[in-house]
DNA sequence: GATCATAGTCGTCTGCCTGACGATAAACAC
DNA sequence: GTGTTTATCGTCAGGCAGACGACTATGATC
């Protein structure tokens, strides 16, 4: 028995990414250049259609997938073999978020580590990983100090809204180490902390806590020396996903 | 330029309600029965369609006020003059979640103080509040023994979820002074804590807590009796949002 | 090869927060 | 008055976090 159409307004229902890593030190996501209008030739998040049999998570994994080759993990799945940690973020539905027509976009984050180059397409130029503070900064000028446009549609709060989960989450879960390779040092998780916080930690104290952390690391027995300085242990990420005590993001 | 509607399935977008709130001692939902197929005679979450010219946050208030007469707050105001906090939970579109077509389900969370009995469209005995243990339980029975049916479409994972986030929100958030009336003493906000959490806390422990966290309550001078005993300090809830150091749920 | 720079790892100390729990205070019921 | 209930203050020991000293193991430089 199906509805009469009439009773309810129609809507697409998209779903747009924001796929975060952290490359050089900085906390980059994904954008893509709009090829069409509105907002063509703007930066935007990656996104698309969900299609008629699709669930939201799979239209989700399908379009991470389609942009950056990455395949997803459930949630509760622990991070593996240079799969991407894939969550519903949020669901935007501002009558006039796009002036075309009702749009619902399901905002999904993503946490990949460090990634050769995007293709959007095949086409390098129109995909690019761009640090955070750039995309999100209204009417400033990039490090090129070319001007920057601000993202298209709303994306900018899709955006920031993603990036402060990822900053929180990363307090109470193991999800940093989503941003790192299968096998990681104790520094390079720091630089990982580091990079999404936008602060220094304490080496040492770091090495502590991380360590002491029951099911966050799991030593591999083998050591690197990728850094330069004194081989690091290698560790691999442990079963835990929620970790208890939390890491600490230092006060203001 | 819109769209081609031949471009992109078409969907129905509703939100739906968990709205929460502790009554003798226990988290309750509101739950309403279901007049007509699929589901006819179940309990629900309340909810609705989202109109043609409507927010999200909007649908849902209104939802809101017309199940219970809440007005309801945005998630960074501070809660005041019995208005109920309403953010959102999640989404929830599987493509079989409604046996009729495509419905994708913006799911919002309102946290409301206790109120009198509920009416859905006049009709006290097709709404009520009833204890969350009650409406998850799968197959179980009922305080009156009689059998429960689950609930609705996929409405137990919704109610679920929604809990789930309001235990982990009053960890850190002082949300918990949602579940309470403009004016409430330590006592009762320890009682808010032990309901959604399900354990017992020491009165003392929790009232230094508390009392010590800047900003979370403001005293307002008076004092009540209302659960006998030695007179208690009646308290605002302050304007922290953020409760620093947080309120630590006991281990399991 | 000695020295230096870099990064990793182990310890120590101090202050704060927490949980456990004793003690006192102020109401009501009988 | 005595007992009961709830609120509130205090004390104490253990654990964790921040600050920071010390030592180790590599590569780079002279």
């Amino acid at each position: 028995m199906p509805y009469d159409p009439s009773a309810f307004p129609p809507f697409a229902v998209t779903v747009d990414l924001v796929v975060l890593t952290v490359r050089r030190h900085a906390l980059c996501a994904l954008a893509v250049r709009r090829g069409e209008p509105p907002f063509q030739g703007r930066w935007a998040l990656p996104g698309g259609f969900v299609r008629a049999d699709e669930d939201l998570a799979q239209a989700a994994a399908r379009e991470l997938a389609e942009e950056t080759g990455l395949r997803a993990h459930e949630p509760a799945v622990p991070v593996q073999d240079n799969g991407a940690h894939l969550e519903q973020l949020a669901t935007y539905g501002d009558p006039k978020r796009d002036p075309r027509m009702r749009v619902v976009s399901v905002a999904h984050l993503a946490l990949a580590p460090d990634l050769p180059a995007p293709r959007a397409g095949g086409d390098a130029s129109n995909a690019r990983w761009a640090p955070v503070d750039e995309l999100l900064q209204q009417g400033g000028y990039g490090r090129d100090g070319e001007p920057v446009a601000p993202l298209a549609f709303d994306h900018a709060q899709i955006l920031a809204d993603g990036v402060e989960r990822a900053r929180s989450k990363i307090e109470y879960s193991s999800l940093a180490t989503a941003f790192c390779p299968t096998e990681f040092t104790v520094g390079e998780l720091r630089r990982v902390y580091e990079a999404v916080w936008g602060v220094a930690l304490d080496p040492r104290n770091f090495h502590r806590k991380v360590t002491g952390t029951p099911g966050f690391l799991v030593p591999t027995g083998g050591t690197t020396t990728r850094q330069g300085g004194r081989p690091a242990q290698l560790f691999r990420a442990g079963g835990a996903t929620l970790l208890n005590p939390p890491m600490l993001r230092p006060e203001v």
